[in-house]
DNA sequence: CTGAAAGCGCTTACAG
DNA sequence: CTGAAAGCGCTTACAG
């Protein structure tokens, strides 16, 4: 593999020049320049990422943690996030490094890892707790950290995320505007619940805010990871004795197995009930045009790595007033949502 | 950030020593290492990754090359795998590093500025095609590569996958079995097929061989990653004089709509059409019991993670006759399938 | 406009 | 059983 001095050598210049030519820091003659961007071309030089981290400090490479379970092993993220993450970070020159299993839990042993050993400029934490340990952990360690999640704390840490508050007040109120009245709303799995996943919490806060407004209670349902199960709760709800008009789902994944049971039921979507998808990915609904707020899965990889790219290039600006990015919602009527009876 | 000069002095030993008690490569006194060892906790020590791969010429990095589309650009590949490889990974002490957009290309721009710049020991290819021009670009630059997939030329490169020609054969004649003769096959989307995905090819050899086999014809129908266009290609399936009472369909994430679009037309599965579906992940069909050949998602990371590990490790024995892991299918009996009328 | 030199933090032969 | 020293491939003040 060739090195900068093999360059140097090849041009007829100094492996000083050669790396000034690289980083543009300097004015060089643009003879001397062409002689070695040729020798650069020929010679198939890359600089070694090792030498330059160490001697520069900086990786160019932004660590990704994912999501972990304290009970469920793999959240479905899906590949989208990582993907759109990828794609953002290289519009900046960065590179991405996974971080999964215990790694990236509370004690963070892989992130904490990658923080100190330098693999990494800067993190991403994706599946965000209201009060997520990993942030304080990262602080302490002076490791810069930008989240996909709205946490408690909003002034403690970098954030970007979809306005998970307004996409399930705006759900609630699609309902109500079609004159339903009887509304309930099927959050996230309670696992999410119960580790006060952000956009679990913040959805349900959604619902309280909008039943508030609107003068109607909207109950509550936490979802289950358990196929069945979910479904003996939706067999709770449509056996009392004053059953649901509509429900807003805020756990989209289920919702082709949702309308597939009440189908065996004679209940029909949206003829008998109505129905809005909460945060899907356009993979979620198994082609159902579902009235919905998708999940801006682009914004949000661009968002959160706009502000990791920002950090990672200047970690001094880590200070409490760095960025904040609240993606509003954006109601996508389907079919699946009629004028209550 | 503590350096091992700082771990030295505070244990009072040469730098060179508290390497050596991190590498175990020289006998150390138990005293010795004990002290070494309460320095590096205390300081919360870890050895600088740029330095270390600097002077040992190893990153324990593993590159992840997504697939990339010619024509779409994200394919749904699902975070299942990158965090299945993310986790494998983990369990030998290396951690992965993503590459996608058109640096995981042809060119494989990404792909060679990492081997390059040595950001990695090794890559890992997704979404290989059967003639893959990113397994001679690594191998000219003597990058050791494992793929995910199984290339033409199966003893030019160390690869891992689910045995997609038997999984084929198998949903095959599974629906023969139940007393199928007008059994036609879903394959997967054209695009995949045009370029030559090795899942694709595969899966289409496997039908071949099984009708062959069992001496009834087989159609094969490419699908369409536009849902409107894939209904119509279904519709003229049922339309036909002599319809299909058996579908074997290797495009899983289209089931739920494929059911739904029969069902609209009165078609019920399995009471007038069985299917089998084919290299599923569990969350592509809704909740659906179908009969199916799931992707060993598991199994299948574990396996390439495993070659790409060896060869990270030993890159001399990137020789051709590198390791291979064909993994059989299993057919999961679900209530798609009944007996031919 | 360009070069010679120091040094980033490690690992590993060399030496005792 | 342990240490002193060289050197991996870069970048960047220092010097001219």
């Amino acid at each position: 593999m060739a090195t900068i001095k093999d360059v140097a050598r090849a041009a007829g210049v100094a492996p000083s020049t050669v790396s000034y030519v690289l980083s543009g820091s300097r004015k060089i003659s643009e003879e001397t320049r062409e002689a070695v961007r040729a020798a650069i071309e020929r010679l198939g030089y890359h600089p070694n990422a090792g030498a330059r981290s160490l001697r520069s400090t900086r990786t160019n490479v932004i660590a990704l943690a994912l999501p972990l379970s304290s009970s469920r092993g793999y959240l479905p993220v899906g590949g989208r996030f990582m993907y759109g993450l990828s794609e953002a970070a290289g519009e900046h020159g960065y590179d991405v490094l996974l971080i999964t299993g215990r790694d990236a839990g509370p004690g963070g042993a892989g992130l904490e890892r990658v923080a100190r050993s330098r693999l990494a400029d800067a993190a991403v934490l994706m599946g965000v707790e209201m009060e997520d340990p990993r942030i304080d952990a990262m602080r302490e360690l002076d490791f810069p950290v930008a989240v996909l999640g709205r946490p408690a704390e909003e002034s403690a840490v970098a954030w970007a995320d979809l306005d998970w508050e307004e996409a399930a007040a705006v759900s609630v109120r699609a309902l109500y505007e079609a004159g339903h009245r009887d509304i309930h709303y099927l959050a996230t799995v309670e696992e999410d619940i119960r580790d006060r996943r952000s956009y679990s919490v913040r959805g349900i806060d959604g619902v309280r805010r909008a039943s508030a407004e609107l003068g109607v209670p909207v109950p509550v349902c936490p979802s289950s990871s358990d196929p069945a199960e979910l479904l003996r709760r939706l067999d709770a709800l449509f056996d009392a004795e004053d059953p649901p008009t509509a429900l807003a789902v805020q756990h989209p994944a289920a919702i082709p197995g949702i309308l597939r049971h009440l189908a065996a039921w004679g209940i029909q979507v949206p003829r008998d009930v109505s129905l809005v998808a909460v945060g899907n990915f356009p993979e979620d609904l198994g082609g159902i045009d579902a009235t919905r707020v998708e999940l801006p899965v682009r914004e949000m990889s661009v968002a959160v790595t706009r502000l990791a790219v920002e950090l990672a290039a200047d970690p001094a600006a880590s200070r409490p007033t760095a960025g904040r990015e609240l993606i509003p919602p954006r109601l996508i009527r389907g079919g699946t949502v009629a004028p209550a009876p």
